[in-house]
DNA sequence: GTCTATACTGTGATAGAC
DNA sequence: GTCTATCACAGTATAGAC
């Protein structure tokens, strides 16, 4: 069972950052040290590494996203979401690189499609209160590129700030982002 | 000349929607009603092929960065620079998407490898004028956010506003966030 | 410029020895 | 649980006819 994880892990790895396509299991292997049947035998297929690697996360997303969309959406509510949003980041960074870099390539791989099903329900409960292009922009902004950003940032060289204040930093900027200027009653 | 501009954008399109990896020179030489081999009289190889698709489009970054970064960073030019990177996206919807979907799998491709050297010129540019980490995730969400949220808009349902409205409002938001709240003196 | 045929490599996956 | 051997197939790329 310890191979499993490990493998599990490899694979969340590389299938990140050389993607999913670009990553034989022979290359999951060599890391492992095992040979390419022997991975086979953890997980019967490549796409069932995939899923044991990124499935859990997306089953917390969702549960994130249940909490928040059980109720009408409230100021309050939507604050909590961005600091649930923000830790669920900062604890998946790996999967949520997956994800983002490779997201797109794999559509009709069912643990994918889970996931972009999520991104829908998500983008319709917060756009469901607006209907103003800027406000989605901003929305998709704020979650895509906090996203986005967490991930690239180990690639550029601006990787060395502690955890805390890369949480604090986020919560700051989408909040920011999401909770706009003022009440404005109607401009 | 016109079946080699064809597969050009065929290629543009395909590589960055199923991916780089997940693309054959098949499937291309399919959509485009030629063989394989057809396709190979027109471009040395796949790389080639990729490297044409995205080569112009990071060429033309590259020429915006160079004219902004000639200079000093002031407001002014920040916010010349948000405009014209805004056009950017809007231009080369396509290539930007290529990029973020498949850029982090295919470092040692040199065209790719071109465009992550800007990405690094950018960040060095405007980072060097702010060391706080806030700051840095504010580009990056900024820059980074409205690139992978125009890429996204498609693939979610809500695509249809107008692209006048969607520059503006990409302009408003990113502003918002380069050019924090107020000239704040020391707080 | 386009095709068919082919070479060669690497892939995901299976069978079966240990 | 790990391995070697093997499979069938898809991949890029080349050679050469038309």
């Amino acid at each position: 069972m310890s191979s499993a994880s490990e493998l599990k892990a490899i694979a969340l790895a590389e299938f990140g950052t050389a993607g999913y396509a670009a990553t034989s299991l022979s290359r999951i292997a060599e890391l492992a040290g095992l040979s390419k049947s022997s991975v086979l035998y953890h997980y019967a297929s490549k796409e069932a590494l995939l899923e044991a690697a990124i499935g859990p996360a997306i089953d917390r997303m969702g549960a994130i996203l249940d909490a928040t969309s059980a109720h009408p959406l409230t100021a309050e509510r939507r604050s909590q979401f961005i600091v649930g949003f923000v830790d669920f980041l900062l604890e998946h960074r790996l999967e949520v690189n997956l994800f983002i870099n490779q997201g797109s390539s794999l559509i009709d791989v069912p643990v994918v499609d889970r996931a972009n099903a999520l991104i829908h329900r998500l983008a319709d409960y917060f756009s469901s209160a607006v209907s103003d292009t800027e406000e989605q922009l901003r929305f998709g902004i704020a979650l895509g590129g906090a996203a986005y950003m967490l991930c690239t940032m180990r690639s550029l060289d601006l990787s060395a700030p502690p955890v805390e204040e890369i949480r604090a930093a986020l919560v700051t900027i989408m909040t920011e982002l999401l909770v706009p200027v003022a009440p404005t009653p109607q401009e």
